[in-house]
Formats: structure tokens, C-alpha cells, sequence
DNA sequence: AGCACGCCGACT
DNA sequence: GTCGGCGTGCTC
């Protein structure tokens, strides 16, 4: 006999979770998950809509207790059983409750307040403006839209230098399928689209086009949802979420950006979009396009085994110069006496810029002018009472923030521990650099952008167009500043120390190097002028350092898929990191073992990690540990998760258990 | 969300 | 005695 986990279709909190019922044996056949049926529910037993979450042959529930489902629907709405499906897939591939992989999916019932009308745009009607595609996109799409027509469906990887004009591909390919009554779903790293880019997707699909807001409000994504099922709308963009746009007919779902590590969610589950946009368009048959400068090593992995079809795009459309790269050893400068924190190319290179009135972009992979606070006399470093991390020095509020769990204290005037004045920050930030800026160009107008001048919504949208309005000499910035934004009259970018991010314990830590010294590199000289590119470094001869000043994406892919090859990370092997997080120490550690026990129990050729102390071994006073399982063979892996899953289900324990494959950060 | 069960006030 | 108030709690 089989059984049916089923959601009744009421929104309330209440009754948010599964109920099983069973399954009729002549409704086996039609009964799936995503099916819509009646069940006689409550005490009444009123006849209620539902939707089958899962089949199972032994139900939680004594049988004695179940009803049978009464019918099932027939007309079946085809998006809604489609979104729960994709739920049914991320439950599976990534380990989570069903209840957690539908919040994620399926669109917040909740009634919404209608504020403000919806931002119109002014722009010019939908239709036939020139587009002028160059001979390198015009293959692609020539390509792309003949297997397309032939019915051939799959994943393409593009390859497009910056500047080499992926979005004219994007357009013209989402013409393509648009034309055909189909729609499609374009999605954009989470920092936003520039304005010029909303504007030419706004140019070629009028108001059949939605933007999505990576600040959206439930109610407002739910009318984004209303639009797409009433088929107002063509193509949606967004970032990760909008992949769960309930479109009836996805054609085409294109990834921009793809590298970029917002994909992933950080919350329960933990899915990543690509993956998930993957089994989407083969729900839909539909294809699907990855966008990259710098692709994931993932990605590229794939493409090079032939799994998926790879186009390149090397030159830049409108003809402009590659910018110029230097290497500047910043250990040389110390030995020759400079301890600024510009080395004497880069300020040379600054003053020159500034005496011709053109515009310098200073690029620090660090955040606010954060960094610990430590006490020179005794060695003494601030850290956060609840959690295993040091604190972090804001120096502009005065505080010392926690970045795990919030926690606030000021900023000490004496070491706590020895009453020494030598107490203070390291590291250079942002703010830092600003001043130093200001110290030895007095007459230079700065601009920063970083976590902090950037806390309130519009913050970013004003600062680049106040330095695109050249109202600053210098923008300088984290990350942040890198996204492909267009500044012609930017001939300068600084990247004042390129090891930071090498100095994470994460293997995908050279990939993340590559691409933001990449990144960064490719805003100078858009315009007409030269661009050059001063990399600062401690480490000038590390590999994704020195491909990235060349500009080399194959030789970075050879380099590093080797030290991944050899030491069995993803894309060669696949990792699951298992997280357990207890209050009481000793009960957390417990269950880890027997885990690992149940891993090994479960696992043919997996091999596993730990169990062990996590990297920050408490948060907000709950103790973490962490095991990691490698395998080549991913289904091993889920296999193992299930395994782990269904003792936790048995067990019950007030530990916390969460699954990560190939997690983003370690842990 | 619905619907029943439940334990106190004013009604035939 | 008993009709009905809606507070509380459960729904496979």
C-alpha cells in the first residue's frame, strides 16, 4: 500500500505541513508529486485542495488514523505542480524539509497592501531598434538558435571577456524563444543591475518585461507572481529567486555572471541556482545559458568534459584596448623604504591621472576599515564573548562589531587585559586608503563604497552615479566595485594587496582571486583611452595572480583544476559538509560520531573528513562541528545524506543538523 | 482557516 | 435544567 504526503491548500501557519492520506490503488497511476487533489479534511471532513508532496510506503501517522484521497483534480495547473516538483528536487539533492523547500519555492500566499504604483519606465516602446551584433555574438546566437529550432535543448557555457557584449546575446536569444510564445527567465547576481542594462532589456521587451528587486518585499514579489501566471509578462529578472516566477512555458533561463557565489543560498537549503535552474529547464524544456568573464571552475570543468557546449567571445565589441597589467612586489617596496600603502608605481600612476582629469578606481577585497583590534604590549586580541571569532573594528561608529551574531561593544581606549594605550586596529580598510588618498592628493575628490556607506537602499545606485558624473577623482571600494559597471574615464584601477582573499583556509580561494583581480582589472579603459592595472601583491608569483595580470583564463583552468584534481575537491569530487550545532558540547559531539558511523555504514568508496571542532567552534554560545564526505559520485553522497536524514527523523534530538554540498566557505 | 469541544451566564 | 457565548485546540 502506498501512502501520500499532501499540503492542504489553506494558508494558515497551522496547518502549513503534511498530512498522508491513502492512495486509492485506481489513483496510483496518476498520483505524483505536484498532483492536485481533494482530500476530506477536519473534522467535517470538508473536501479540500492539495497538493502531493511525496509517495511513501510507510506513512509517520497509525494507518487506523488515515482517510483516502477522494479525487483527483483534473485540471491540473501545470505551474504550481511544476514549482512543487522543483521543490520535491532541492528536498532530494540537498537535504531539507519539505516544508522549507516549498517556503523557498512557491510564491507567499500572503495578501499584500498595494502602496506605491510600480516604477514605470519612460522609456521608448517595445520593438525594432540596432541591434548591431558583432561577428563573434552573431555565431552564437546563429548557433544557439539553429539547434534550438531543431529542438535540441541543453546547457551552453558563454565565455565573454568583459566588455565583449553578453547581454546583446542574452537579448537576442530571449527574442528567440520569446517569439515562439515562450517565456524566459534571466538571472542576475544579487548587487543589481546597472541602469544602462535595465534600460536595453526595457528597450527590447517593453512592459512584458519584470525586474525584480533583490530588496523585494513578499508582497511585491507576490505581484511580480500574479503577473507571470496571468501572462503578463515575458521575461523576468532577478536574482536567484526568479527562477521560482510561476512562467507556464520557460524557453530559455540564462545565468549572468555565473561564477558568482550569491547563486548559492546561504539559507536552509542550501541549493544552488545553477543546479536548480538546470532541472527547471528540463522540467520546461527549455535551455539554459551560463555567462561568465571568468567562469566557475565548475562550469568550465563541465564544458571541457563536453557535458555542456562551450562558446567563446575574446575581444572586447566595441574594439577598445585590454588594459595594460603590472605586477608591483610589495615586499620590495618595504626592503626600498616605502611603508604606504601605495607603491611608488601606483601613486606615480595616480598623480598622473589626477593632473589629467581622469578618473582612478582603488579595489581593497576587505570590508569597512574592519579587521581585529590587538594590544601591541601584551599580544591581547578583542574577541566576541559568544562566538569563536574576533571582533571587528568599525571605526567610524565607534564600536566593535561581531559579524557572526551582532554583538556591539565600544572600542577600547586600553588593552583589557594589561590597561596598555598600544591597542589598535591592523589592516588596511577602506577608509584607510581614503585617507591616505586625501593625505597625498589633497586636491583629489574620493568617493568609498563598501558595506558601510552603502547601508540604506539607493546608497549604491547614488555613489556610482555620482563618480559616473566624474563628481570624484577616485572610487574607492570593496568588491562591490567590480560588477560590470561602465566608466570610460576610468584609466587607473589599483588593486591595493591581491593575496587577501588568498588568505582564506577554502580551496575554491585562488578561483575567487582570479576572478575579482580579473573583474577589477576589466573597468579600466573602457572608454577610448588606454587602461593600465596596478596588482599589488605579497605573492606576485601565485598562479591565479599572475594569469589574472595576463588576462589568461585557459592557463588559470589548467592550473587549477590540477591542484583540485590532486586533492580531490569539486568539480573532480564532490563534498558534503555536515554541521552540527548543540548548546550542550557533548551531546553535539555524540551525535557527530554516530553520523560519521552512519556515513561510513552507507558509503562504498566516500571517504570521510572529521568529525571535528568547526573552523569558529561557537556561535551565540551553541557549539559547531563539522565532518566533510568526498566522492566522485554525487549520488553516493545524497545516498549517504538520506541515510543520515531518516536516523535524525527517528532520533529527535534538540541538536541541529544541517547539510552543505560543496559548500561555499568552510566551516 | 474551519470546525468541535468546552465550561460559564440568562432564557423557555 | 439548557441554549449559546466564543476561548482553545486539532485537523492525516
Amino acid at each position: 500500500m502506498l501512502y501520500a504526503n499532501i499540503i492542504i491548500n489553506i494558508s494558515h501557519e497551522a496547518v502549513d505541513r503534511p498530512f498522508t492520506y491513502v492512495i486509492p490503488d485506481s489513483m496510483l497511476e496518476q498520483i505524483h508529486p505536484g498532483t492536485r487533489v481533494m482530500v476530506p479534511f477536519g473534522n467535517g471532513n470538508k473536501d479540500k485542495m492539495g497538493y502531493v508532496l511525496s509517495i511513501t510506503p510507510n506513512p509517520q501517522v497509525p494507518i487506523a488514523r488515515l482517510k483516502e484521497i477522494s479525487s483527483v483534480v483534473l485540471e491540473q495547473d501545470a505551474t504550481d505542480s511544476k514549482l512543487i516538483e522543483l521543490a520535491a528536487f532541492i528536498k532530494d539533492q540537498y537535504g531539507s524539509t519539505m516544508i522549507n523547500a516549498l517556503k523557498t519555492v512557491l510564491p507567499t500566499k500572503k495578501a499584500y497592501k498595494p502602496k506605491k504604483k510600480v516604477e514605470t519606465t519612460e522609456t521608448d516602446k517595445q520593438g525594432d531598434i540596432e541591434i548591431h551584433l558583432n561577428e563573434a555574438q552573431q555565431s552564437i546566437v546563429d548557433d544557439f538558435t539553429s539547434e534550438y529550432d531543431s529542438g535540441k535543448r541543453g546547457t551552453y557555457l558563454i565565455h565573454g571577456i568583459t566588455g565583449s557584449g553578453k547581454t546583446e546575446v542574452y537579448i537576442e536569444l530571449i527574442r528567440h524563444v520569446v517569439a515562439e510564445g515562450k517565456q524566459a527567465i534571466v538571472l542576475i547576481p544579487e548587487i543589481g543591475l546597472t541602469y544602462q542594462t535595465r534600460m536595453r532589456f526595457a528597450r527590447y521587451f517593453g512592459d512584458r518585461v519584470s525586474i525584480m528587486n533583490s530588496t523585494l518585499a513578499a508582497g511585491e514579489r507576490y505581484d511580480h507572481c500574479e503577473r507571470a501566471k496571468r501572462g503578463e509578462i515575458d521575461v523576468i529578472i532577478g536574482p536567484r529567486s526568479a527562477l521560482f516566477t510561476p512562467f507556464s512555458n520557460v524557453g530559455l533561463i540564462v545565468i549572468d555572471e555565473e561564477h558568482e557565489g550569491t547563486y548559492k543560498s546561504e539559507n536552509m537549503p542550501r541549493y544552488h541556482a545553477r543546479e536548480v535552474a538546470e532541472k527547471l529547464a528540463s522540467m520546461h524544456g527549455a535551455s539554459l545559458i551560463l555567462g561568465s568573464a571568468t567562469p566557475s571552475v565548475d562550469s568550465y570543468y563541465r564544458a571541457m568534459e563536453g557535458e555542456i557546449k562551450l562558446y567563446s567571445m575574446t575581444e572586447r565589441a566595441l574594439g577598445s584596448e585590454l588594459p595594460s597589467v603590472e605586477i608591483i612586489d610589495l615586499r620590495e617596496e618595504l626592503k626600498s623604504g616605502n611603508k604606504s600603502i601605495f607603491s611608488g608605481r601606483l601613486s606615480e600612476l595616480m598623480a598622473d591621472r589626477f593632473n589629467k582629469g581622469e578618473q582612478v578606481m582603488l579595489f581593497l577585497n576587505r570590508r569597512g576599515y574592519a579587521g581585529f583590534v590587538s594590544c601591541r604590549a601584551c599580544g591581547e586580541v578583542l574577541k566576541c564573548p559568544h562566538c569563536d571569532v574576533s571582533l571587528s573594528e568599525h571605526k567610524r561608529m565607534g564600536r566593535m562589531i561581531c559579524h557572526y551574531c551582532g554583538y556591539e561593544t565600544p572600542i577600547p581606549k586600553i588593552c583589557p587585559k594589561c590597561g596598555s594605550k598600544a591597542i589598535a586596529g591592523f589592516r588596511a580598510g577602506t577608509e584607510q586608503i581614503e585617507a591616505e588618498v586625501n593625505r597625498l592628493f589633497p586636491e583629489a575628490k574620493t568617493l568609498r563604497m563598501d558595506a558601510d556607506t552603502t547601508r540604506r537602499k539607493g546608497d549604491y545606485d547614488k555613489i556610482l552615479g555620482s563618480f559616473k558624473k566624474h563628481e570624484a577623482d577616485v572610487l574607492i571600494g570593496t568588491q562591490m566595485i567590480v560588477k560590470g559597471h561602465d566608466f570610460p574615464d576610468v584609466t587607473l584601477v589599483g588593486i591595493i594587496a591581491a593575496d587577501l582573499s588568498l588568505y582564506s583556509n577554502d580551496y575554491r580561494a585562488n578561483e575567487r582571486t582570479f576572478q575579482l583581480l580579473t573583474q577589477a582589472a576589466g573597468r579600466a579603459g573602457r572608454g577610448g583611452k588606454a587602461g593600465e592595472v596596478v596588482i599589488q601583491t605579497y605573492q606576485p608569483d601565485q598562479y591565479s595572480i599572475v594569469k589574472a595580470a595576463s588576462q589568461d583564463y585557459t592557463g588559470f583552468y589548467e592550473e587549477e583544476i590540477l591542484y583540485r584534481d590532486i586533492a580531490g575537491y569539486p568539480p573532480v569530487q564532490d563534498i558534503l559538509a555536515v554541521l552540527i550545532a548543540g548548546k550542550d558540547e557533548d551531546r553535539a559531539y555524540l551525535l557527530s560520531e554516530q553520523l560519521v558511523n552512519i556515513a561510513k555504514i552507507n558509503g562504498g568508496y566516500a571517504r570521510i573528513i572529521g568529525p571535528a571542532k568547526a573552523g569558529i567552534g561557537k556561535v551565540n554560545d551553541v557549539y559547531r562541528f563539522v565532518f566533510y564526505v568526498k566522492s566522485k559520485d554525487k549520488k553516493e553522497l545524497i545516498a549517504i545524506k538520506d541515510a543520515m536524514e531518516g536516523y535524525l527523523d527517528k532520533e529527535k534530538t534538540d541538536v541541529n543538523v544541517w547539510f552543505d554540498f560543496n559548500p561555499m566557505n568552510p566551516y
